[in-house]
DNA sequence: CTTTGATGCAACTCGATGGTTGCACAACCT
DNA sequence: AGGTTGTGCAACCATCGAGTTGCATCAAAG
């Protein structure tokens, strides 16, 4: 279980690594961050996207937690909500010096191998 | 241009993002983690698919960056590569931090409106 | 030189996904 | 009541992407 802080938390990264692929859906959520909170309709106005097509963006966000809706009257309003978004970037800060540390271990390792075959025979390879 | 490090940096961001998205791609990065320097052929060992399809992913990480491929006679040992998923684990802190940013002057505002709407008139909700 | 093992390329299948349109329904405003 | 306006649902289309298979090719070993 290496690089990993908690039970799960690959499952909640893959969510919000699925929903950040998407360029759309990143304009959508740079949207959010800048208008606060705002509808579905409201988002529609500023891209080239038919309603539906957000609508369904949105349930993806949601569904990766980096959004959440709220009904106003008629109207359904949605936010962002960063925490997710924080918590994939610890993932990934973690799983980069995963690999650095592995990296790092791989060419001692190799150069202790090398150095050891200096000694006493001729290159494997 | 908020919440962005050096130019460009979206672009790779997006490519990262994208490649991240897949689990196979997310398995393969964790074996090349765990044994270094391996060719295709031998990570197509440990799964469940072919050889051919490991190939394409293996593309699509090396056109991230994520990994880099060396010819050594016949076959081509591919390696993690950390730093754009580094870079990505940044921009992606940037990002959230700028959420909460603006999060924090959204709410901020909306309590001075609502402790102005207080002092004259009732709630409006 | 022949065989063996690894790669590269191309065509094909098929399910997921981004996008659209049309319509029904609920809520607001006169 | 009655007309707007915003949502939700469903069908539908097109494309992309993951995966497969088959074959050609090229380096290494005999």
């Amino acid at each position: 279980m290496t690089a990993a802080e908690s039970p799960g938390a690959a499952d909640e990264v893959a969510g919000v690594l699925v929903a950040l692929a998407d360029p759309t859906r990143r304009k959508l959520l740079d949207l959010l961050a800048a208008r606060g909170e705002v509808s579905a309709t409201t988002l529609a106005e500023g891209l080239p996207i038919s309603r539906q097509a957000i609508v369904k963006h949105l349930a993806v966000l949601d569904a990766a937690g980096l959004v959440s809706c709220t009904r106003v009257g008629r109207e359904v309003r949605y936010a962002l909500r960063p925490a997710p978004l924080d918590a994939t970037a610890r993932w990934m800060a973690s799983v980069a010096a995963d690999w650095d540390r592995r990296l790092a271990t791989i060419k001692r390792v190799a150069e202790a191998a090398e150095q050891q075959a200096g000694q006493s025979r001729p290159p494997a390879q």
